[in-house]
RNA sequence: CGCGGGAUGGAGCAGUCUGGUAGCUCGUCGGGCUCAUAACCCGAAGGUCAUAGGUUCAAAUCCUAUUCCCGCAA
């Protein structure tokens, strides 16, 4: 059987193992791996690249590092004489326009994490926990120049538990992406391929989180919003209130049987209590600027100042 | 050299500026009180102050170098 060449367009972590099964697939050449420039990264903004380029340069594929593929009209008019017969595209973090939609025979496919229509947009997989949603999933959808928008190929849902955080989520949506990739190459080897229209009435976006999305409004937010922000944003971008002046990571909570009203404090029996809507919120996990996860109680054993207000916003 | 905080008994911290007996809140162990306790009272153990040099009569503290941890930013 003859070997389908195949463009990858990915960026992050979540994107290798998609990539390595792809690259490790009998019937498929990777003609050409697409990402992002190094970047300065880190404490120290040393220059890092991506992982996905990291493997690319491993296993000695053809890579083109870019900030924008659109405007490289040297790569695009490369690309187009390669004889492209499918574009996969795995958290690329870049748009991509209607001349490299149009560069391959069979379409460019784009692994989502989400049950689209559900949750367009680059955080699907914060936005289902938010939402304290009970699943979740993996699509690839045919793309079109409207942003998660095209039809679906292929749906795989999976059950989301009730503690599940963000990362780890992440986790195993990201070797589920793996095998989704190779269940759409048999699908495209086999012409068994269908597609199916997103349904208008189920859309609903996920925009990119911000920094901000991470403050905890203790005193307009209910017990389980505070809760599923918690899980949603852990480890990125993480949540946070302040604390004498000083920003506050909080890990972990529990509910108290105690009375305080909205965005009220209260540090007695060791435990930093605040209230929310719907009752008292204590934060068992924390961790202050500059300093390690711990305890409530660990913090306030050390801490001088126990009186007074102690939470301010920023 | 992107900005900044930190390393002190098992935990979280103070003490460093102004060098001179190792301190606080907990935990642990022993005892007491109590019907009882995560509560209260009394007592005890436990630290060569990250590492290596230097200054000094004397260094957790001042000087130099190194290692490690973390927040921001990206």
């Amino acid at each position: 059987m003859k070997k389908l060449n195949v463009i990858f367009c990915g960026t992050p972590d979540f994107s290798v193992p998609s990539l390595e099964l792809l690259h490790q697939h009998p019937h498929i050449n990777i003609a050409g791996v697409v990402t992002m420039p190094d970047r300065p990264a880190g404490r120290g903004q040393a220059l890092k690249s991506p992982p996905v380029a990291e493997y690319a340069q491993t296993h000695k594929l053809p890579l083109y590092q870019v900030e924008n593929i659109n405007q490289e009209e040297k790569i695009l008019a490369e690309l187009e004489s390669k004889n492209i017969d499918f574009i996969l595209v795995i958290a690329f973090a870049q748009f991509l326009g209607s001349r490299v939609l149009n560069i391959p025979k069979m379409g460019c496919f784009n692994i989502h994490t989400s049950l689209l229509p559900k949750y367009r947009g680059a955080a699907p997989i914060q936005y289902a926990l938010l939402n304290g949603d009970t699943s979740t999933g993996v699509s690839i959808q045919k793309m079109v120049k409207e942003m998660d928008a095209g039809d679906i190929v292929l749906l795989h849902e999976m059950p989301i538990s009730t503690s599940e955080t963000g990362g780890q989520l992440y986790t195993r949506l990201k070797f589920q992406a793996a095998l989704s990739t190779n269940t759409l190459v048999d699908c495209i080897l086999g012409n068994k391929l269908t597609f199916t229209k997103q349904d208008p009435r189920g859309v609903s976006l996920a925009p990119t989180l911000k920094k901000e999305d991470g403050f905890l409004n203790f005193r307009e937010s209910s017990i389980d919003k505070i809760r599923n922000q918690i899980r949603a944003l852990d480890p990125w971008p993480g949540t946070y209130c302040f604390l004498n002046k000083q920003r506050l990571k909080v890990f972990e909570i529990e509910k108290l049987a105690r009375s305080l009203k909205p965005g009220e404090t209260s540090i007695e029996h060791g435990h930093l209590a605040i209230g929310a809507l719907d009752g008292v919120i204590r934060l068992s996990s924390v961790q202050l600027e500059g300093k390690k996860i711990c305890s409530d109680t660990e913090l306030l054993n050390g801490l001088k100042n126990k009186g007074g207000e102690i939470f301010l916003n920023p």
